[in-house]
DNA sequence: ATATCGATTATCT
DNA sequence: GATAATCGATATG
């Protein structure tokens, strides 16, 4: 066990973040990453719920922007970006790993923000298991959502599972939420891992969060 | 502590 | 055939 978890309970069985309204992703990427920040992904199946805060999130600007994905147009691939608002555009990358988008902009207008970490707060038993760490050899919490493939596995995201699905909707089984939290400082940097546009400030990180992605030593204070 | 590399597949040249 | 919005393992200082 370690010690620089903050985590907060749900008093009360399930919890009940509300879910956003389509509108909130019907605007520019940077905006909608810049307020992703401290929102909730949440995930239900069968009566689990699994839930955490958004950390740490990247602005794609749709077809202009050579890193991103609707830059190769409107493919099978990347249909959902060219869609409406508020859904999961899910892609698989280096033979390995998931990553989760959400779209924004109208219905015609590519646009996405990729969610790149968050911080646990219900359903940590299940993630790790979605994970393939033992319970015990979780020593390290950041271990389970910090960083864009590993938050997938977390939350069991695949693209046959959930490309297409409704993010502003709980009867997707995938949704945002709103809880309530404040949030402090935001950090914005260049965006990581991309080779094309690489200068662009497009990467929002809630400043001093420890499940930000690509950190140094943790805090020592 | 940082650096390098293999895994494994969808998509594009 | 090459590359990719990554991760985890291994090597090295």
């Amino acid at each position: 066990m370690t010690e620089h978890s903050n985590l907060e309970k749900a008093e009360s069985g399930a919890p009940s973040p509300n879910p956003l309204h389509r509108a909130f992703f019907a605007r520019n990427p940077r905006r909608v990453a810049r307020e992703l920040l401290g929102k909730v992904l949440v995930r239900k199946d069968e009566n689990q719920f699994l839930v955490a805060r958004v950390v740490e999130v990247e602005a794609y600007l749709g077809e202009n922007d050579p890193a991103a994905h609707a830059a190769a147009g409107n493919t099978p691939r990347t249909s959902v970006l060219f869609g409406p608002p508020g859904h999961a555009y899910v892609y698989f990358i280096y033979g390995n790993h998931y990553c989760l988008n959400v779209s924004c902009e109208r219905d015609g207008k590519a646009g996405s923000v990729l969610f790149r970490a968050l911080e646990p707060l219900l359903g940590i038993e299940q993630m790790a298991v979605a994970r393939g760490l033992a319970p015990q050899g979780l020593s390290d919490l950041r271990n389970l959502t910090s960083g864009p493939g590993r938050l997938a596995q977390a939350f069991g995201i695949t693209r046959t599972r959930d490309n297409g699905g409704d993010l502003t909707s709980p009867r997707s089984g995938l949704w945002i939420g709103e809880d309530g939290f404040r949030v402090g400082k935001v950090e914005v940097t260049p965006r990581i891992g991309i080779s094309k546009a690489a200068d662009q400030p497009l990467r929002y990180t809630l400043s001093g969060n420890a499940f930000v992605s690509r950190r140094k030593t943790p805090p020592r204070d």
